[in-house]
DNA sequence: CGCAGTTCGCTGCGCCACGCAGCGATTTCT
DNA sequence: AGAAATCGCTGCGTGGCGCAGCGAACTGCG
């Protein structure tokens, strides 16, 4: 923190990140908009299909932030839509299985790879070192973003 | 799109973002609960301290993806906070300034800045070159996103 | 085995953030 | 000057969400 230039570049990429993750929302929100579904929605398809296995509503629950009641709303109006299957575990019967449905779910990636296009101009922009250096920021961002989730729940209210 | 390594690296790179947005959602939430505030509050906060002069109403409103009657429910909640405060403009009266309360405030940075503390070795884990990198392809990426939400909008519904 | 204790998903219930439509006040256009 | 657009505010209805509690299923202890 003593190089002045290195304090530089860590206020710039703090404020930058910050639009960054402003403009996701945004971002986020226009793609529910047009499909005529909620952010929450799109959120859940995102994780869903970043991930190589059927997730249970208990998981998405914690992926999403949201209590099992409202993850079980939501994986209603998803499979009323549509977009997702229920199926129960045979491992454990308590247990409910969220598949995603190829179709319709194809309707969205379709969308984002159209959008993905233009993204992809964005990566043909970097070395693949550089892929490498991203890559890498994010997933400890993402680390460290636990973390610090656990203490803020561990701290006190400043009430 | 031809080299596979280049190929595999790109969908890294995509999962792990929306991963990294996903704990974005979280971490901004964790925030809100320990504030006792909502996240669209904290996000409010977070665009307005990065501005160097007051907000309208109505600038609040595009920044957030609100429309101008929830942006005036937004402040209202953030002045009866003591967040903010409502100061009329001199130059067209028909506007009001959204000015953040400093000692409010205070505590919101505050506790930005303890959790911070940590995001620091994040950032002491990149050289400065990384650093740049890692800027750079947010500042594309805040770019094309706005672009790509102007298409979503002129885009016809799928319905 | 059997019986508590825990976990998982689902369901009434109430709250409140949000979009929508319309209002008065003010500015801008012609 | 009047007409049209802009800005912020306000009833109203919708619906996502947390909360508390339920039955079913798994787990651990004696």
């Amino acid at each position: 923190m003593r190089d002045p230039n290195r304090a530089r570049l860590y206020e710039e990429l703090s404020s930058e990140s910050r639009r960054y993750l402003a403009a996701y929302v945004l971002f986020n929100q226009a793609v529910a908009d047009h499909l005529g579904l909620h952010p929450t929605d799109v959120q859940c398809l995102s994780l869903l299909t970043a991930e190589p296995e059927p997730l249970t509503v208990k998981q998405i629950a914690g992926m999403t932030g949201l209590t099992t009641g409202s993850a079980t709303r939501l994986v209603d109006r998803l499979e009323r839509a549509g977009y997702v299957t229920r199926t129960p575990d045979r491992q454990d019967r308590r247990r409910v299985l969220v598949t995603p449905v190829p179709e319709s779910v194809a309707r969205v990636t379709a969308l984002w790879d159209d959008l993905g296009q233009t993204w992809q101009t964005v990566f043909d922009d970097h070395s693949e070192d550089e892929l490498r250096v991203i890559t890498r920021h994010m997933r400890r961002a993402i680390d460290i973003s636990r973390t610090q989730i656990e203490r803020l729940r561990a701290m006190p209210r400043p009430d």
